[in-house]
DNA sequence: ATAATAAATATAATCGATTATATTAAAACG
DNA sequence: CGTTTTAATATAATCGATTATATTTATTAT
């Protein structure tokens, strides 16, 4: 990180959003690797800001888990091992399955179409190798159920344990095509426009395995 | 929040935390009223610290949910509804599900003994009637289990669900002494002590379906 | 030479002041 | 009299500098 000359971000309050980005896309990038130190000051003098929103850009990685704070030491880089991502499935498909229960239960004709939407959306971005914007759909997919749900207290749940960060490290290290992820969506779909509970969970559980499955036949 | 005079707190740094503490002990004693302000500079001057780590603190209260954050305009106390601590008893109910599930798996003789004692504490602070040790060690009963259960990702995720705060408000508003609460953890601490995955599942939905109902019981 | 102690350094945590934004109050206009 | 524009105010967001802490390096004593 030291070497690297970046952009000083716009002249223009809220910087801590950006701040965030900035680091979060240097860990994912791999200039940040694990156990790096995360300076304050130097990230604030590289961006041409200050120290106080760097600080509080950093905590907010704290909190998703992607970095590890010492009093007084200092920000570390966490690494994120093949069992914290089969950890985060498993929280996700425990979550998700109330979000799919109360989808299904309060679900609308246009939320339906929504889904729908998201789910063509996501399958156009496979279709281009559209990477990010793949990852943003499927997301998206994902948290638009939970949304439906209707229980705010799960929909900020899931939205901290850092989705979309090990979705998209998921991905990244998934040996399938966006195609073939993006395809696996639609069981799901199918069932919640029927509003079956029952074959809704069925999917859920079924995508997350087959995610869970995938990660174990990694060597790394 | 204005009339009252607050103790400022001793002079040593990682002012955060108790600063942190002193804004929700204002929040929980009713002080601070749902949709309350909580204006950084105030409580700056008021506990003689600058608006740093204030805000940091007011921070850390938005991502567990206390209160609410506008951007430019400030930051209110957010009202906790009975709907509120319905639907955080269902996500708590499908992630310490995950957490029987591996707890039952991984617990070894010396956990058992520790869950043993802390529902004995839990138990002991009951009979005292004494609220605050209570509600610390119901909640460690809880996490304990989440813990034992070897999914990082699971505790930090229902850590940062606000927990602590909600149990001791649904503590409050109970119907029940705290003997007839704590008496109830026994049939899943038994479950867990056996490694019955089936019965602590059982147990645990039991567990919070209780809370759920006392919940409609209660006017408001 | 090794252990204990003290100075130096790096950086987190905090501070007091400044800048940017939103809201409210006042004034001008039609 | 109501509507739009402008000024004033309150406060969030940021800044540059200071203070506190941990770690490293140098020094002294045994």
């Amino acid at each position: 990180m030291d070497t690297l000359k970046r952009k000083p971000i716009e002249k223009r309050p809220l910087y801590r959003d950006e701040i965030r980005n900035a680091i979060k896309k240097a860990i994912m990038l791999g200039e940040l690797k694990p156990g790096d130190r995360i300076i304050e000051t130097r990230w604030a003098r590289e961006l041409g800001v200050s120290q106080s929103p760097v600080r509080e850009a950093i905590r907010e990685l704290e909190m998703i888990g992607l970095v590890e704070n010492i009093p007084y030491q200092g920000c570390f880089v966490k690494k994120v091992t093949k069992k914290d991502m089969k950890d985060s499935y498993k929280v996700r498909q425990h979550l998700e399955m109330l979000g799919v229960q109360g989808a299904v239960e309060h679900v609308n004709e246009e939320q339906i179409q929504e889904i729908y939407s998201i789910l063509k959306d996501m399958e156009h971005a496979a279709e281009d190798n559209d990477f990010d914007l793949y990852i943003k759909k499927d997301v998206l997919f994902h948290k638009k159920i939970v949304a439906i749900s209707k229980n705010d207290i799960l929909l900020r749940s899931w939205e901290q344990c850092n989705i979309h960060d090990l979705t998209y490290i998921g991905t990244w290290i998934s040996h399938h095509t966006l195609e073939q992820l993006s395809v696996r969506h639609e069981g799901l779909y199918e069932a919640i426009a029927a509003r079956d509970t029952e074959r809704a969970s069925r999917e859920l559980t079924r995508h997350f395995e087959q995610l869970m499955e995938e990660l174990d036949l990694r060597e790394d």
